[in-house]
RNA sequence: GGCAUCGUGGCCGAGUGGCUAGGCACAGCUCUGCAAAAGCUUGUACAGCGGUUCGAAUCCGCUCGAUGCCUCCA
């Protein structure tokens, strides 16, 4: 049996601002949107944080034995800078400013993008498809949106007509706001425009003479506006309705609110059954932007190169550290943080070391299956995972007392802790034990186990001068000694 | 100004009507030649003020503060 058929999850949808029963469309099988990245710069650790939180979520579904259809798209056309008319697409502009092609630009950003998630051991999804790959299809939505009376054309343009759309449909349900506020809000900036309203927005844009980045269409050559490139490509690849949409916080209004406005206006239909948004990393105490400046590039972390932190840290810690947080809630970055997590971190890792090791008896202490059901709970939260992680630390604890002999584990509960261990840490958060990652490690070991002889001889000797001078400086190196009962144990930093 | 979210012990971070996660740091103890590691013990925190309730950090109201969105952002 499907593990889903046992573990009910529940999770919370933006759409209703509940937590719900989740219950796919079709049986055993989940399709899923997010909304990937516009590449034209790095990807900083907030876009990051963000795929990761929808990573550990496709990978749960996975382990509780989905069928998944993942789709997270690449924008790489028609993000435009600003709303105004003249707004230019950020990757033409970025093009302009290197002086080189637009696809160059796509081009050296999806590889970033790429490797840095690669680094932080997100899964690629089912499919990732491409703005530009799609330019048909979104020029047939436009056609639909046109005729079913809810967008309009103007000098090579079409417009999305949301004052319009509102009369039939609710513009707004996803952020709760109302039409009449936002319009009643609005700065009369846009003297000229040639939109009808503030708020309708670009399905397609003309593109001028001197634009790069441009497709024929039915209303004259031209290129995307963003919101429709998801719509697009949802709809091609997981349906009219679907089960799960994702992405930032940030996304919500209006890219989320535009996407239904736009399924609704074309097929009739409300896009999505679950909307999940994945809260924003701040540093400082402020969101991290690219626009603003506030951000830290992963690569930064790692090598630490910044201005920020006191040390480098592992892809594998600050995995480690997102997944301490609830995807839900606003998750600053700090060294104290990060340090903090790093030490949790190594405990973890060196207990999933020592587990296999571990000794059984014909009892235990511990009730494995209690506590493994306690874990599935926690997931079955809304991806809770850090009172995963709790119970995680809870396992740790016991995996220690079993070492020092004061605990028992039966074959079949360690047995059983090994493999929900390691699926809880390895698959579904994709924590990766990066501790001892060396290609030297095995030529390692063996020198530390040699000075750990000589030190032995050194104290069976009550030669403590020289045992003392092996262990310190052996740690100054990073390689810290233990004394247990049953001989010395180490671990390398 | 509008909409939304949030304010938890030294730090990070769960919880959301009674049973008060977890990590890190700190202190004491056990173990140890000494350390380290590990284990045990200790912290009675929920912005403020009212209200509902037998009982609130958790619900309601107000005040203060922070953040996000309202123009591009995961």
């Amino acid at each position: 049996m499907q593990l889903y058929k046992k573990q009910k999850l529940k999770v919370h949808n933006s759409l209703t601002g509940k937590k719900e029963d989740f219950v796919p469309i079709n049986e055993g099988h989940i399709g899923m949107y997010v909304c990937g990245p516009t590449v034209y710069s790095f990807v900083h650790l907030g876009n990051c944080r963000t795929f990761m939180s929808f990573d550990m979520i496709f990978r749960y579904f996975k382990h509780l034995g989905f069928k998944v259809r993942y789709v997270r798209n690449i924008t790489d056309a028609g993000h435009l800078e600003n709303d105004a008319d003249e707004g230019e697409d950020k990757i033409a502009k970025k093009a302009k400013l290197e002086q080189i092609e637009p696809m160059e630009v796509v081009q050296r950003y999806t590889v970033d993008f790429h490797n840095t998630l690669q680094q932080f051991n997100l899964l690629p999804p089912s499919i990732e498809p491409t703005a530009t790959g799609h330019i048909i299809e979104q020029i047939e939505i436009i056609k639909e949106i046109i005729e079913n009376g809810f967008a309009y054309v103007v000098n090579g343009s079409v417009y999305f007509d949301v004052v319009k759309f509102n009369e039939s449909h609710t513009y707004g349900k996803l952020s709760g706001r109302k039409l009449e506020d936002m319009i009643a809000n609005t700065r009369e900036l846009t003297a000229q425009s040639e939109k009808r309203n503030p708020q309708d927005f670009a399905l397609w844009k003309k593109a001028e003479p001197q634009h790069i980045m441009r497709w024929p269409s039915p209303w004259g050559d031209g290129f995307p506006g963003w919101h429709l490139e998801c719509t697009a490509m949802s709809t091609k690849y997981l349906g009219e309705t679907f089960d799960i949409h994702g992405g930032g916080m940030d996304l919500k209004f209006p890219h989320h609110e535009c996407e239904i406005a736009q399924s609704e206006a074309s097929c009739g239909k409300s896009p999505v059954k679950y909307w999940l948004h994945a809260n924003m990393l701040t540093l400082n105490g402020k969101k991290m932007s690219k626009s603003t400046g506030n951000n830290i590039y992963p690569s930064e972390i790692i090598s630490g190169e910044n201005n920020i932190l006191s040390k480098p840290y592992s892809a594998a810690v600050v995995r480690f550290f997102m997944m301490q947080a609830h995807y839900t809630s606003i998750l600053d970055l700090s060294d104290d943080a990060l340090q903090a997590s790093e030490k949790g971190y190594l405990r973890l890792m060196e207990a999933l070391e020592n587990l296999p090791k571990l000794p059984t008896s014909a009892t235990s202490d511990f009730d494995v299956q209690a506590w493994r059901q306690k874990c599935y709970d926690a997931m079955n939260d809304d991806f809770n995972t850090p009172i995963l992680i709790s119970n995680l630390f809870d396992a740790v604890k016991r995996i220690n007392l079993v070492k020092e002999g004061k605990e028992t584990l039966s074959e079949a509960d360690k047995n059983l802790l090994v493999d929900t261990m390691s699926a809880f840490i390895h698959d579904v958060l994709g924590i990766e034990n990066q501790a001892h990652s060396d290609d030297n490690s095995q030529t390692l070991n063996g020198i530390v186990e040699l000075l750990i002889g000589l030190r032995n001889e050194a104290r069976a000797n009550k030669d403590f001068a020289t045992s003392d001078k092996i262990r310190d400086e052996l740690n100054a190196l990073g390689v810290q000694l233990k004394d247990g009962k049953d001989g010395t144990s180490f671990t390398i930093n």
